[in-house]
DNA sequence: CTGTTAGCGCCTTCAT
DNA sequence: ATGAAGGCGCTAACAG
């Protein structure tokens, strides 16, 4: 590994010429740039990141954390933070938290450990207070994706969990189904219980009374959708309509519902959550909702971006999901024109 | 931001003294070395990172260079990557090639910078020269996953692609099926090229003629499957049987048979690759071939992790694709028993 | 056991 | 326009 040094001496000037030329500032004469350049060549230089960066106390590249790697929306979410740091010219370095909290904490003091210039933080389990007291004590700037935070408005970008999910139940219940499951994601995190709580609010709003019976607490997999969706029908639960809080429960489900001898939508009517990418080509195609993942991602590289360059910035508003309706849903037995005696 | 000076100023001894601690090298008495850590307390005294592996000349982390971020597969890649590297106490640095050949260059080169203690690089697109050509030239160890390289045996890791998709093949022919569609995945990639040959040979070995028409070049994604076999479906090819390069083509392809009014298996069989984790939720269940892409990962880490400390590799026998045989499939035409005149 | 002295490779005033 | 010198924060002999 040839270094400044060597350049230096081949090329018959000094360190701080070499230098100058590599990063472009001063001035230096055309003549000797080019020996420089050349002796570069020659010696298959390359700087030395490390030291470019303890001499900088800066390494021009953004930390991301994700709490875990698996998914599709984790997929979608690295890739298009990837497309974006790469916009603005720096290094993405990705880390996960092995969906634990403590872990998640270690993964963001290693990144500001490597002097990145800003970190952006996905957390499914830290509490709010952990996220603020992160905030305060990391020498490098936070943002935190997923997620709200009432005490530091400006550092997170979130998604209206709940309103989304109030608008999926809600829609189920204008299309004429008053008797909705519901399978949650993991109930421990924010987001599990927003979407609940949307379910149990769009309910509410339609004079529906909660039934403890028609949910049931999954952890977002495939396999526990398949499962908490046959203990309702062997529990005998009487639905029309099943809200899965993920799309990936949703398939699990209906599988059981398949075996069960229950068409979709005929027999009974199910709602996803996510918008994974093979929602739309199931069959039927699964009504979901839109997470505007890409964007949120973009707008928080966005944030980290400007507070690395120590620019002011601005909350932004929460995000928004929209309904995506395919075919997986059909009137109810309370739809307008073919509503029964209740 | 303490530094050890600060630490060791406040515990009133040299930074000799603290980095002894810090390390746990060399001697030290315990009642200095109380004192050290005391005042690390106090001053909430963290290493800085780049510091010390620009004198250690060692980073303690491993570098990953995906081709992209996307799909299931990638996901499942990086979180065992994460857990494994993990597990030898190192941390791991994941970046991707976005899916350009030049780029995946560039992402091994940064990881180089930060002198990882070893990069593993998961390409799709370099040519064997060119990761040859930089095996060679980067300064650190690298492990090439997916590939099989003639001339660096102990250096990669990969799978009997070609073998696997024979199988397949193989199983869909016995199965009774002489016309079976394939659709590819990138045909420029080994991947792509192995997969589509070893269709070809499973044909050749039962002496069915190899049919133009029935193969199609697909991009690996949901809406290129659907695309082409609705293009299949108007061209009227006659097939009994469809063999996707990979399971979300698959998916893809479903669609398009639904829509056609074709019933999967009983009108047509279909086959996939990868065996994503949705595919055991459709219905009908996807046949597909298991890719061990954790135990890979694992091995390269271990490969990497033993370059890194400088000692011998062997190299790896390739790894085989085991089919999973659900209920995509079902006896074709010339299935013992049910043989027609043809 | 502990302090002193050099680096690691690069950047950045401050002179010239 | 260029060189000399000191510093970024830490590690590693080498002396005591």
């Amino acid at each position: 590994m040839a270094t400044m040094l060597d350049v230096s001496l081949r090329a018959g000037v000094s360190k701080a010429t070499v230098s100058r030329v590599l990063n472009g500032t001063g001035q230096v004469k055309e003549s000797t740039r080019k020996r420089v350049f050349a002796a570069m060549e020659e010696l298959g230089y390359r700087p030395n990141f490390l030291a470019q960066s303890l001499a900088n106390r800066t390494s021009n590249s953004i930390g991301l954390v994700v709490s875990t790697f698996a998914g599709f929306y984790f997929g979608r979410l690295l890739q298009q933070a990837s497309r974006q740091t790469e916009a603005y010219g720096k290094q993405l370095i990705v880390t996960d938290g092995h969906d634990a909290p403590d872990r998640e904490e270690l993964a963001v003091q290693m990144l500001a450990d490597r002097r990145c210039d800003a970190i952006i933080l996905y957390t499914r389990f830290m509490s709010e207070k952990a996220i603020i007291r992160l905030i305060d004590e990391t020498p490098v700037p936070l943002i935190v994706i997923n997620r709200e935070l009432h005490q530091a408005h400006d550092k997170c970008v979130f998604f209206e969990q709940q309103d989304a999910a109030f608008q999926a139940v809600e829609y189920l219940i204008t299309q004429g189904h008053h008797d909705i499951a519901c399978i949650t994601v993991p109930i421990h995190t924010p987001t599990g219980k927003a979407r609940l709580i949307g379910y149990r609010k769009a309910l509410e709003k339609h004079g529906i009374p909660w039934d403890p019976a028609k949910v049931k607490y999954g952890d977002s997999t495939m396999t526990r959708g398949y499962e908490l969706c046959r203990e309702f029908l062997q529990e005998g639960v009487s639905v029309s309509a099943l809200f899965a809080c993920n799309d990936d429960m949703a398939l699990g489900a209906s599988k059981a519902l398949y075996q069960a001898g229950l068409r979709i939508p005929q027999d009974i009517s199910l709602f996803g959550f996510d918008d994974a990418p093979s929602a739309r080509w199931l069959e039927p195609g699964l009504s979901t909702v839109y997470l505007p993942i890409d964007t949120m991602i973009t707008t928080a590289i966005d944030q980290a971006i400007r507070l690395a360059n120590k620019e002011t910035i601005a909350a932004i508003p929460p995000f928004t999901g929209t309904l995506v309706l395919r075919e997986s849903v059909a009137p109810g037995p309370f739809f307008p024109g073919t509503e029964q005696t209740s």
